[in-house]
DNA sequence: GTAGGGTTAG
């Protein structure tokens, strides 16, 4: 039996069928103004009011325009509405199912579209490939029903359907059940560009790039789609070789492909090759999109070089590129990061929509800079536009809490956070409460939430009570933190220093001897000094501490000994007392 | 209506 030929014979059943559309009586003429109603639906409530102009002409049994009510339901998540108009009807179609079925899934109701997919069954109405196009995607969230809705689909005629079975092999990869997937492919007698791209992606998504390599191997021709899949994934797995050499291979190049490699770059940490991948792209003529743009952006900010991180978004400026919501928080970190927050609040507040993420990069911004009236503020001002919160936006208010020492505003954010955003506390969100208590002196209650923690305390939290011990003089704390972070990070010498210092305040000299000792035996007397970087007309230069080595280092130090007489004048008084 | 690239934090 020529399995094709079956197909191709079902088909046409199906497509017979749809010129049987039962309860479509109406014509085109009375039916287009009550259509453009509901397309123009711009509120609930006008939906609401279309519904009832199409009971009213009596046309609530026209399953053309059903199907349009139920879409437009669907993106206003009022599928009440769409249910109860849609099962007083007399015989509604597959096409009102289909629109049912897979309003359900868009508005996250995967068991209730399976429910209608029975109900359709029941009433005898055959599936078409758009009712399983709905159905695979619902049944990842409910276990074991992947396995019965493919005997479905065998027995509908669409085991050999080229893109349900694509869909297929899309659903097991994305629950991870690679050898699930790649059995729904080698049982294909048929496959398609977007088949074998969807095999190697599966591959990709789990990082095994052998099994993605050999099986875009063996497609007679690989498309774009499929090399870019391949490059995202050596640069995932932080193999750039492998990825440099793909790019510089493949017969044609998108944008896709530019884009992946300037991500691939960030991914790595290696920002400037990504800006530089991006000039070298539109020194060659492509022009850039907005996730080309969100991406170089991202790399920029990370770059923390103001000049580079402005021309770039000139260049957007010039290009007249839609400020979107992704780029809207890429520029709005980046500036923040780059030290311009003047420019970044700017960016903010020129947003035509602003979601989470614009959010989150203001309020990290403000925090960052310090200015913790600010940041709570926005947050305040978040929360009255109606946008929800999430775990990223608290640590960034917790931390302004830190700053600013406000402790009972942090004592109440925090609870809110758990008690009316049912987010769990993660160690951030510990390191920062921690913080903020052991600063203010409350390293009890600091200490009492480290016992509440449900995991194991990072170094990060012992290491924010060991500072508040510090500037509390908690000895006895300090050493409770300080003998769990040489557990932690045994040659992480500033811990070393801090309990020293602490010691040598109060004259333990015996103490301070055996630390030292210890330090000597381990081999962890050097200070790492940090070191930043500046550029200067294209130059990176590189200062650490007390580094004498930049060629321009006594104008450097000259200027340094001005400085501080000029903040000496000022009435600053440096902190020494832990400088040992 | 099925394939490949995007933003904060980590």
């Amino acid at each position: 039996m020529n399995a094709s030929a079956n197909v191709r014979s079902l088909r046409a059943a199906h497509s017979h069928h749809h010129l049987l559309l039962r309860g479509c009586s109406t014509s085109l003429f009375q039916t287009l103004p009550i259509l453009q109603l509901i397309k123009q639906c711009s509120t609930p409530k006008l939906l609401e009011s279309a519904l009832a102009a199409m009971i009213k002409i009596s046309q609530n049994e026209d399953c053309h325009l059903m199907n349009q009510f139920i879409t437009a339901c669907t993106s206003f998540n009022r599928l009440d509405l769409a249910v109860s108009s849609m099962t007083q009807m007399q015989a509604p179609n597959v096409f009102v199912y289909n629109a049912l079925i897979k309003g359900f899934v868009t508005c996250s109701h995967p068991i209730r579209s399976l429910e209608f997919y029975v109900r359709m069954l029941r009433d005898s109405v055959s599936p078409s490939s758009y009712t399983y196009s709905s159905l695979v995607k619902a049944s990842a969230f409910a276990s074991g029903f992947g396995e019965s809705l493919q005997a479905h689909i065998w027995k509908f005629g669409f085991g050999l359907h080229v893109q349900i079975q694509t869909t297929l092999i899309g659903f097991y990869s994305g629950s991870g059940r690679i050898r699930e997937a790649r059995k729904v492919f080698d049982e294909m007698p048929e496959r398609d560009d977007i088949t074998w791209t969807t095999m190697v992606s599966a591959y990709r998504k789990v990082l095994d790039m052998e099994s993605a390599s050999s099986l875009a191997n063996l497609m007679p021709k690989k498309n774009v789609a499929t090399w870019n899949c391949l490059i995202d994934g050596f640069t995932k797995l932080g193999n750039l070789e492998i990825a440099e050499s793909l790019f510089n291979q493949m017969p044609v190049k998108d944008i896709v492909s530019w884009t992946t490699m300037i991500n691939g770059y960030s991914h790595n940490k290696r920002y400037s090759e990504a800006v530089a991948v991006f000039y070298r792209m539109t020194e060659e003529g492509i022009v850039p999109d907005e996730v080309t743009m969100s991406t170089v952006i991202s790399a920029c900010a990370h770059l923390g070089v103001l000049e580079i991180g402005k021309e770039v978004h000139m260049y957007m400026v010039q290009k007249r590129f839609v400020l979107d919501v992704y780029i809207g928080s890429a520029l709005v970190d980046m500036y923040s990061k780059c030290g311009s927050l003047e420019r970044a609040l700017v960016i903010f507040f020129n947003l035509p929509k602003k979601n989470l993420f614009c959010w989150n990069s203001i309020i990290e911004g403000l925090a960052a800079h310090g200015c913790a009236q600010e940041a709570l503020k926005m947050f305040d001002k978040m929360k009255s536009e109606s946008v929800k919160p999430n775990s990223v936006t608290f640590v960034s208010v917790l931390t302004a809490c830190t700053h600013a020492g406000l402790v009972e505003e942090g004592r109440m954010i925090y609870h809110s956070m758990i008690d009316d955003y049912s987010i769990v506390s993660n160690v951030e969100h510990y390191g920062c409460m921690v913080h903020l208590f052991s600063k203010a002196g409350l390293i009890y209650e600091a200490l009492g939430l480290i016992g509440d923690m449900e995991f194991e305390p990072n170094a990060v939290i012992w290491g924010a009570l060991l500072d508040g011990c510090r500037i509390h003089k908690n000895l006895e704390i300090a050493e409770i933190a300080f003998n769990k972070l040489m557990v932690l990070e045994p040659t992480n010498s500033g811990y070393y220093f801090l309990l020293v210092s602490m010691y040598a305040e109060e004259n333990r000299w015996r103490d301070v001897a055996e630390v030292r000792g210890k330090m000597k035996e381990l081999g962890i007397e050097k200070i790492c000094p940090g070191t930043s970087s500046i550029r200067i007309d294209k130059r990176d230069h590189m200062f650490a501490a007390a580094d004498k080595s930049h060629s321009a280092s006594d104008e450097v130090f000259l200027l340094l000994d001005e400085i501080y007489e000029q903040m000496g004048l000022a009435g600053y008084v440096p902190e020494t007392e832990n400088v040992y």
